[in-house]
DNA sequence: AATGTGCCGAACCGTACCGTACGGTACCAT
DNA sequence: ATGGTACCGTACGGTACGGTTCGGCACATT
């Protein structure tokens, strides 16, 4: 690892050769990542990859913080009008959730990510987590702190609440996903499972139900 | 890939080199799982390794039967007598599955299927989903469907009711561990987040409710 | 015109690893 | 004793890949 992706700003050349890298990921999985293929695929010279990303794995890095870049958190806008309206946020939340997470470009990385674990000092896994899962943590943690404002959530710890939402909405189908198992996920499936999980979601958090929330913090 | 590992039943020897290449694998991750490496360790000789496992391939997908058959439905036995102890069930079981988990062959073994899961023809998420997720899954769907036969609990379809608990006791640590996140696990934390994820399971799965479960099946 | 700079294409080097082959050894059966 | 079998240790061929170097081209600056 070479140079700390901080930066963050690339050249628009390095930008096509990055999404051409991420193509190249995508499509044949890390074995098909070499530095040869994505100079070839990329037209440009191996010299220059080494030259801007310094090494194999900061080019890696680069792939991994160029994409995050690109999705950010779409529609953060919320329109929290009535209780309708917030519940219907929730369920948008929730299809963008499983539409990224079974993205083949989150897959791709993710795969990636995971398989260099094992990696002693590997920083593919803590750079997954910090701009993929935390952008998407904390437009989540907005949105319940809202319906918390609003009085239509009733719950103590965001971080918990949110991870039960998670769990709710995802399951195992992420993990399942990442094994290579292909699930068919026509776009109204993904719609009814998600409301499914927020009429779930809403059974433990919602602010009519009787008993309160008080489940017991995690230290997890 | 040679050999289907249909048989998996190895010889004493054969067990020992695949223990040995399963602690190679959990140290040091797949790149330090090479048959040099194994042959070296287990004192054998490579052509040994091609003679018994045929292919690399072959080896890796030994060493997946090898550790699920380890694994198995530990504790099998349920003693349903009363609405308490079955519930006690459900949190042991809850404690079984985050431990088994977050233990360091389950992540070395996931790892190396996911990390591979690109590849084109690739067995070893399909195994993994084989051996590891039905194996417990099963085990869960017979706890489940014996808890609605004694009117504990009450639900329509058992692999959705199952998918729900799986998303409340794991969220998303299971991810977070196969990238590389340590979590301090203590085993009185373990009891607590399970204890937590069946009060909300039974939230929404109690027989005692009100409502009926009657949440669309899904075709995930 | 001369010089410098950035880049491409290609060749090259060192290394790592899979798979195989070969020599040598221990054990068993005939 | 003789032959067969299974195994170990090692060495080798072939290949793939990361990283470096070099020649050449286009373009800008002076």
């Amino acid at each position: 690892m070479a140079q700390s992706a901080e930066a963050q700003d690339f050249t628009p050349r390095q930008n096509d050769v990055l999404e051409t890298a991420l193509a190249l990921l995508v499509e044949g999985g890390e074995r098909a990542l070499t530095t040869a293929a994505i100079a070839r695929a990329a037209n440009c010279s191996k010299e220059s990859l080494y030259r801007w990303f310094g090494d194999r794995d900061g080019l890696l890095a680069a792939v991994i913080t160029f994409q995050a870049s690109k999705v950010r958190t779409d529609a953060t806008g919320i329109s929290p009008l009535t209780p309708a309206s917030f519940r219907e946020s929730l369920t948008i939340f929730s299809v963008d959730l499983l539409s990224v997470l079974s993205g083949p470009s989150s897959l791709a990385l993710n795969r990636l990510a995971i398989g260099q674990a094992s990696r002693e000092g590997s920083p593919f896994g803590r750079l997954m987590l910090e701009r993929g899962r935390k952008i998407i943590g904390t437009r989540a943690a907005t949105l319940l702190e809202h319906g918390r404002q609003h009085r239509y959530l009733a719950y103590e710890d965001t971080e918990t609440t949110y991870q039960t939402l998670y769990g709710l909405i995802v399951r195992d189908v992420h993990v399942r996903l990442l094994l290579g198992e292909t699930i068919n996920a026509r776009r109204t499936d993904l719609k009814k499972q998600a409301e499914a999980a927020i009429d779930q979601f809403y059974r433990l958090y919602g602010a009519d139900n009787q008993t309160v929330n008080t489940t017991s913090k995690e230290t997890g």
